[in-house]
DNA sequence: AAAGAAATATGATTTAAATCATATGAAATA
DNA sequence: TATTTCATATGATTTAAATCATATTTCTTT
């Protein structure tokens, strides 16, 4: 579905998110060790989502990676894919036949479209602060 | 979504179907040039067509790969998927987090659980011959 | 039986994604 | 100002997917 990189983005943003909700700052080592991931792989894709101001980055001691609690809300999962896959998930065709669904639909077309529809309405209506409460409350997990 | 072979296999098993439904049995060289994929690849991924039985190869001159006209209303998505890229797409956590929505569930469970189940319903209740009316028709198109 | 046309089997190569490693730059604090 | 702790930047390596190449087998036709 996802890039392992989108995989990691997520699961990173989310664990930012919760920390941040409770007003503590984390580095990229914390990030890696709660997310399972592989630390500069992992730092990587981290400066990605900071160009894209999705988290705020803090260099020197006491520093590391924040999302502020207004945007904690405020960011959806769509961005984040967007960020690190780019909109082909969205807009590519399922068959990769064309650039879909236009004057050139591949046979899977119409039946594609609409789960890429209910995928893209999920993934822009899903924003961290749920994901962020079912983590913080143990309901669910990152790794 | 799918692998580029997944992709590869479900174009030419709908070709290989179409051509079939008109009594025609086509090459891999004729599979190739159609689906616009790569000969030697494609004829990789007939293989483990063949050997699941989801499409007929004959050897020797006049030879080629047809699908039985029973088995084209027969076959259907989910079984080409499931041959290609085994059932990972149906079972696994969105996230990579666990094998999936069991006691320990990733933040997006629930929401990929329902994406999931509407795609393996979709691949489920897709057979080829409704793809292969849309081709033959020139609705819709493979390359 | 021989020749040709097809799939089959297998291995090598290329490409892209994922991972690892290391040097550099910025902020804090002592 | 020196040192430490962090992110940043960059490049190398590994791994897996995709592609290419070729020898072998099977079947048909003559
Ligand atoms: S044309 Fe193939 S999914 Fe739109
Ligand atoms: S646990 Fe992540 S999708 Fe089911």
């Amino acid at each position: 579905m996802f890039s392992k990189t989108c995989e990691y983005a997520i699961r990173a943003s989310i664990f930012i998110a919760a920390q941040s909700y409770q007003d503590k700052r984390v580095t990229i080592k914390d990030i890696a060790e709660n997310i399972d991931s592989p630390k500069s792989f992992t730092a990587k894709i981290l400066q990605i989502l900071a160009k894209k101001e999705i988290v705020h980055s803090i260099k020197g001691i006491g520093g590391g990676f924040e999302i502020p609690k207004e945007n904690i809300k405020r960011i959806n999962l769509a961005q984040i894919v967007i960020a690190i896959d780019g909109d082909s998930i969205f807009k590519s065709c399922g068959l990769s036949v064309n650039h879909c669904c236009d004057q050139h639909p591949c046979p899977l077309n119409k039946k594609f479209k609409s789960i890429r529809n209910d995928l893209a309405k999920m993934l822009d209506s899903t924003c961290l602060e749920e994901l962020v409460l079912d983590v913080n409350s143990g309901e669910s997990f990152l790794i």
